[in-house]
DNA sequence: TTAATATATGAGTAAATGATCAGATAATAA
DNA sequence: TTATTATCTGATCATTTACTCATATATTAA
């Protein structure tokens, strides 16, 4: 994010449409907030556990084993979805069960995968 | 991804859990597919990029100026963006104008932004 | 043709990422 | 209490990433 002042070499055509941009931005916070929601399904492993959670909750060594990983790579893995409120555990004695947190993540993979299929 | 005889330590609790994941897992391929989607899309300024092109098209130095990098960077970006089918452009001259690719993307950004609003 | 402008590309580099290993914490059972 | 199981956390490291710089390509005009 630069205002229009900043290191201008005065080469961009259209000082209106970055006028513009600057205006509707989306607000910094939010922007990086946002990017981070969609990186934290970026990773393929990320994703099979999301996947697979769309389904049935899972402990954490259900999942190690699914993806073929350490236990250790999916806590780590499972700590990232969860600060980002991708997913939810209930505990039921030693053992976590992880959900979707909510139902808007099976509706992101859904719309995503609908692009993908379309080829557009 | 892994089958079930591989590196079993055998300390796993629901086999039948991880069996219906492997079965109902998406394909390899897909699922790389899917995770590169939304890692494109999980980079703060290839967001920014994607939300001002829900408004209006532009083109190159248009977006360095916009967010504040050089036209060598964006245009890095934008061929990520285009290999991956959320961007597209049209050629004007010796000018490109860049729009998003198709409706879902904007889609997939709203529905986004629902889920973090909600702060679920 | 040459010059100028807009964009693309390749190399190089600092920073971020995702895995493993070793060890820590939490809950239950003996 | 101690032992065991399930999970978490910190350190480390190889890989990936996103930028800048320098250079190449493409389009138009002179």
């Amino acid at each position: 994010m630069a205002t229009l002042e900043d290191q201008c070499q005065c080469r961009c055509i259209h000082e209106d449409r970055i006028t513009h941009a600057i205006e509707r931005a989306l607000d910094d916070r939010e922007n990086q907030a946002l990017a981070a929601l969609f990186k934290a399904m970026g990773d393929p492993n990320r994703l099979r556990i999301l996947w697979a959670l769309q389904h049935e909750e899972m402990c954490v060594c259900d999942l190690a084993k699914f993806i073929g990983v350490t236990e250790s790579a999916v806590s780590h893995q499972l700590r990232q979805l969860r600060q980002l409120h991708l997913v939810a555990n209930r505990r039921e004695g030693p053992v976590l069960y992880y959900r979707l947190d909510d139902d808007h993540i099976s509706q992101l993979i859904g719309l995503a995968l609908t692009h993908l299929r379309e080829e557009s």
